[in-house]
DNA sequence: TTAATACTTGACCGACCGGTCATCTTTTAT
DNA sequence: ATAAAAGATGACCGGTCGGTCAAGTATTAA
């Protein structure tokens, strides 16, 4: 019977589709498990508890995360500002796939959760933020590689990656708010365009 | 006893602040009755319902915002350019003294209700999505003002003031989840520099 | 003064929440 | 073959959830 997944592992995927697509607060550990299939025992048997839950599901979605798309877009091989349209369009096509599959777009699980539960629990919190910095280097990474090659004047990377990650975001979050993929590709290209020069003092 | 506040507005008040600083699913009617002084039949009697109440702190937030400070930042009466460093400050401000007061980040209030509960109530979506059209008009005025004062060269200020409140709530959300005020100040610059040109075809 | 209306009280409801546990079955290691 | 460990079962727990309701007290209008 090993053609049934790993019950652990059916437990995170359906919990990381939940939490994607509604809340943190509003999936219950029953609607997990009726989904997975299995009894409550069964998940207190795996997880301790609905917080270690999250967690595990933040590391989950966070590994798919890097070594899907992320990967992708993030190819060294790209020309680096091939990479930011890469990123726009992943997005782009994420959340209008899941709207054409669910009717919503659930925008960016990260963001979801950090806005949920950042005030409520610091640890959640610092894993979240650990995953934007993880993504924050990605941008920086390519502007670095852009810089050197004279594609974009000097900058201060560490800081406009930052912000691009930010402005990546916010576009997801306004898209969700309207419930429209369009607003990605509408603000997308400005992504490109965001500087933010070294300090001068 | 006129001076003892309207029940009303006390119940609104105390939602406002605990659906900002935590979230909507996590904070109770008898929480917030408490909080309120009242008992929950009183509640019921000017609130149908949870929601009902979620959808009239909105209602008043947006009131509070459009007449405290996007009144002052957005005054026609200031250089275009310098209502948008307004904004800037006041968000940090803002945040900041939340986190003085404590110990954390709230964020934006319309961001954190638009993330949990976009997909699930779509009547909800679409009033916290109008008080973005609102906040982008404003951000549209001031770039339509600078472009006529020949300041900044002719952009599609539309969706540049839209883009203008993704980054805006990308940044609010960055600092949240690195529960650090500082971040708006450190991406703040950027702001003013967003533009998408008028689309050529 | 009276009657209607607005507001408040606090007990109560069923449903569901996250979580526990004793018991049973299956798998693994020796 | 056997014992230990891992996994699964389903009944059960106290607490809280959003919401209801009958009864009482202020307030207002006629």
């Amino acid at each position: 019977m090993n053609n049934i997944k790993d019950t652990r592992e059916r437990i995170i995927e359906v919990a990381k589709s939940r939490f994607h697509n509604r809340s943190y607060a509003d999936v219950g550990i029953k609607e997990i498990c009726d989904m997975a299939s299995i009894q409550k025992g069964s998940f207190y048997h795996f997880f301790p508890s609905k917080r270690d839950l999250v967690l595990a599901v933040i590391d989950e979605f966070a590994y798919d995360w890097a070594t899907g798309f992320v990967a992708e877009a993030f190819d060294p091989a790209l020309p680096p500002m091939d990479r930011i349209d890469y990123v726009i369009d992943a997005a782009y096509y994420w959340q209008k796939s899941n709207k054409d599959l669910n009717g919503h777009i659930p925008g960016c699980l990260f963001g979801n959760l950090a806005l949920e539960i950042s005030t409520q629990d610091d640890v959640l919190r610092a894993k979240l933020n650990a995953v934007f910095t993880t993504a924050k280097d990605r941008f920086k990474d390519t502007l670095d590689d852009a810089a050197e090659q004279g594609i974009i004047p000097p900058l201060n990377s560490e800081v406009t990656a930052e912000a691009m990650l930010a402005y990546l975001e916010g576009m997801i979050l306004l898209a969700k708010a309207e419930n429209d993929p369009e607003v990605i590709y509408r603000l997308g290209p400005a992504l490109k365009t965001i500087r933010i020069e070294t300090s001068k003092h």
